[in-house]
DNA sequence: CGCCAGGGCCATA
DNA sequence: TATGGCCATGGC
C-alpha cells in the first residue's frame, strides 16, 4: 500500500480493534462532552456528567441558572466558561428546535461554519460536534493527531485546515473510517504515542516511524 | 511535587 | 495572521 494515511488506520484499526466510540446516548450529550472535554481529561468529563443525573434534556440546561449549571460541571475544569460554551451551544441548538433531523438537513459546509460562530466552539469541537453527534464526514484534528503526523512523520503542517485537509484528500469519505481514525489516534495517543516517553519499542506502527527508528 | 489532559478566547504586535 | 497568557480540576 502507498497511502500512508490508510497503512496508519489499518494498522491501528488491526492492532486496536474498532473503537466504536464518542461514549454518550444522544446528540446533545455528545455536544456537551465536546465541550468539557476541551483540553481536560475524559474522566473529569465523567464526573461532571455524572453531576447531570439524568437532567439531560437541553430545554432544562437552556433554563438553568449559570451558577447552578457551574457547580454541575465543575469537575471538568474551566467552569467559568465551559457553562457559559454550553450555553451557547444549547441556544444554537435550539434554533433547530433542538431537532437532530433539520440539523442534518443543512450542507455540511455551511453548518460548520454556523457551529464555529458560536462562541467557545473551535474548530476541534465543531468537527466532532459535525462527526459524533450529527454523522457529518468532517475529520476531526487534535493534539494526538498533530503529535502522530509530527513523528511519523506525515508532512501536513502545523495548520488545523491543513491537517484536517491532508487527511480528508487521502482517506475514504466514509463516516464509519473518520469516526474510527480519529478515535484510534486518540487510543494510540493516549498509550504509545503518548508527550512524554512514548514507547516506541512496542508500537504497533513499527518501524514506519522515524521517530521509533532514532531510538535504534 | 510537577506535568498533563480528546481547546478556545483574547490581547498584542 | 500568528503567537502567548489565561482558564481549573483531578489523576498519576
Amino acid at each position: 500500500m502507498s497511502n500512508p494515511f490508510m497503512e496508519i488506520y489499518d494498522t491501528l484499526l488491526n492492532h486496536y480493534g474498532n473503537p466504536h466510540w464518542w461514549p454518550a446516548d444522544t446528540p446533545y450529550e455528545v455536544m456537551v462532552g465536546a465541550v468539557l472535554t476541551q483540553n481536560t481529561a475524559w474522566t473529569n468529563v465523567e464526573k461532571a456528567l455524572a453531576n447531570f443525573a439524568g437532567s439531560w434534556k437541553p430545554c432544562l440546561i437552556a433554563s438553568m441558572p449559570l451558577d447552578q449549571l457551574k457547580l454541575i460541571i465543575k469537575p471538568a475544569g474551566f467552569f467559568n466558561q465551559k457553562a457559559i460554551y454550553l450555553k451557547n451551544i444549547t441556544s444554537w441548538f435550539q434554533t433547530y428546535h433542538f431537532d437532530v433531523s433539520l440539523v442534518k438537513q443543512e450542507p455540511l459546509a455551511s453548518l460548520r461554519k454556523e457551529l464555529l460562530s458560536v462562541k467557545g466552539i473551535g474548530p476541534e469541537t465543531a468537527d466532532s460536534i459535525l462527526l459524533y453527534a450529527f454523522d457529518f464526514p468532517s475529520f476531526v484534528v487534535d493534539a494526538y493527531t498533530k503529535r502522530l503526523c509530527e513523528r511519523y512523520p506525515l508532512k501536513v503542517g502545523d495548520n488545523y485546515e491543513a491537517v484536517k485537509h491532508a487527511f480528508e484528500q487521502n482517506i475514504p469519505r466514509e463516516i464509519n473510517v473518520y469516526n474510527n481514525y480519529h478515535a484510534l489516534i486518540v487510543l494510540h495517543g493516549k498509550y504509545y504515542c503518548r508527550k512524554r516517553r512514548p514507547l516506541c519499542e512496542a508500537c504497533p506502527l513499527g518501524g514506519r516511524c522515524q521517530n521509533n527508528q532514532q531510538k535504534n
